[in-house]
DNA sequence: TTGAAAGCGCTAACAT
DNA sequence: ATGTTAGCGCTTTCAA
């Protein structure tokens, strides 16, 4: 059985209180008496219950992320493991816990109602938006703390954070048009994501804005997953020959420029991915592809979130993480020109 | 304030002790009065506080996941990535919430000491094993519930789950010897872990059986960082060049093929790496890679912990995880003659 | 079948 | 500057 304040105090020759303060660091205690405590302390190598310091602090310093339902989108992609990185780092820095956690049958509001409900955790990061989230709208309702990896609809009631999805591919479109592209076909995720709206919206007001007519043949949307890029490019190359294919994962860009290989079209259609994965620097060619600093958003994540926590007012409410464009050779004119 | 067990009894007119009763699924409880017990709960949505229980109780219901220190290894490389998709899994649909944490300053036992004496969590799962950690030993000491990922030097008083290192590298060099290699290099972690030395020793094994002599010149380890194994490389060229390297991770092994480019030696040297991650696939010569079934070796240690922590026997104290060779062009004889 | 009461280990208001 | 005491919300022994 490990040593308790009872034990201390009865070493030390004081009461549970005088051990609860000089551990508080409480000022008004007698140096003698804060040594003999710490000697006591050692002695025994005490360490403080957390548990029964939660149940009477109610506050648990652990926070909680959640990761989306892996049936619907594969368990720890590139995305979301940058993303727990960088919240853990935040998280251990300043002396938090994480606690690391996905749905069962998409049911994210039930987990978090058992999150909150059972008093696990001090706060929860979300890392996905889509419309009329039950969870979200639970934390609000609770007044629970949170804070959430992409742009939420009510932004008034929650921390977030988000890189400017539609900026950042309006971004890239344009710069595949001046390139002399026309036919820029756009492969994402479900379009239940607000990301993948925000994403799309981006793609589409850089057509209007030069004047492209918009082609729904060469815009699909399935689950981070190759084979289904593939199968989607096959499809559209039924109909037409694009010149380009925007999709907003490298896992999809990987698919598509497996598809056009087959029919030996990867030196004529302009390819770009998204998250910068390792896979994009060792594919050939080279992929093209959008840092989206994932890490980041994790980071400021957990940042936002613990700054409220305890009390500091950042005097901010979301964080813009900064996206860019890397080119490589899978869009780049001259790499197109080659064949 | 959320609803309290208190709430509930008031509301149905029985103690306390009752509505913890119906909550535990006592037997000793009238039909009638659990039925109102539970009427009670649901009008309240009532939620058990989880911190109290595990006060009473001493279980938390939750297991903790080290990772290695960030310093020593980049936070969240593939392996530990399968791995701790493993665990997820496992303690996830057996009701087990996962702490993920890292220690700092590698130091590993302070981290281990807070986590047991903090009573956060029920066990924990260790994912390196060096020679007289003092994690383990305190874990040891202090009879904690605790599995390893990797085969710990005292297997005596530790569960642990592993690949056959020195098994699937005996036969990865093996087979490259039957290829006609016979400058064969061995490129690894940091040798204070274990499993660099059993790799390491399936790599010796090897060319011993086969009359091949060692020449240390060709044994190098590093950190798994790229930049570090094309360096090691590149260190080995000056003295000989090697007609295979056996890389214990992919980053390290396509570190290799970086090096081994510049000298445009890429098709006469046969290259192996580990952990079949993505990139094998996609560089080019395609990467042959041994698949340690990561994620498997976390579902097995999350097995194995929470049996052990629900007093559930499984007669057994160790899963051996199958290993296989997948072999690609980057280490097939044909595509090395294809220069 | 149910309730009363003690206890899990800590914190904090109140008292001295 | 320190001790006393009453919780925090639950479990569980003992008694009825």
């Amino acid at each position: 059985m490990p040593a308790t304040m009872k034990d201390v105090a009865h070493l030390a020759n004081v009461s549970t209180s005088t051990v609860s303060r000089v551990l508080a660091g409480h000022p008004a205690i007698s140096a003698e008496t804060a040594l003999r405590v710490r000697e006591a302390m050692a002695a025994l190598s005490y360490q403080p219950n957390q548990i029964a310091r939660s149940l009477s602090n109610q506050t648990t310093r652990t926070i909680a992320l959640l990761m989306p339902d892996p049936s619907a989108s594969p368990l720890m992609n590139a995305f979301f493991v940058s993303a727990i990185r960088g919240v853990m780092t935040y998280a251990r820095k300043n002396g938090y816990y994480l606690l690391l956690t996905y749905p069962e049958n998409n049911d994210t509001e039930t987990l978090v109602r058992d999150l909150v409900g059972s008093r696990r955790t001090d706060g929860v990061i979300l890392t996905t938006v889509i419309k009329d989230d039950p969870a979200l709208t639970f934390l609000i309702a609770q007044n629970h703390p949170h804070v959430v990896i992409g742009h939420p609809y009510d932004d008034q009631n929650t921390l977030w954070v988000d890189n400017d999805n539609q900026a950042i591919v309006y971004e890239v479109t344009s710069r595949l048009i001046q390139q002399g592209c026309r036919n820029i076909a756009f492969l994402s995720g479900a379009d239940e994501f607000r990301v993948t709206l925000d994403r799309q919206q981006g793609y589409l007001n850089a057509l209007h804005d030069h004047d492209i007519p918009v082609n729904p043949d060469l815009i699909h949307r399935s689950r981070f997953i190759e084979t289904l890029a593939a199968e989607a490019t096959r499809e559209i190359l039924k109909t037409c020959l694009p010149d380009a294919v925007i999709a907003t994962d490298d896992t999809l860009a990987v698919g598509v420029e497996k598809a056009l290989r087959e029919f030996h079209y990867e030196h004529n259609v302009a390819v770009v991915g998204f998250n910068n994965t390792l896979v994009a620097q060792f594919v050939r060619p080279a992929l093209s592809s959008v840092e989206i600093n994932a890490e980041q958003l994790g980071y400021y994540a957990a940042k936002l979130l613990i700054s409220h926590l305890e009390g500091i007012d950042l005097h901010i409410r979301h964080y813009l993480i900064d996206a860019h464009f890397i080119e490589r050779e899978s869009s780049r004119p001259k790499a197109k020109r080659k064949k």
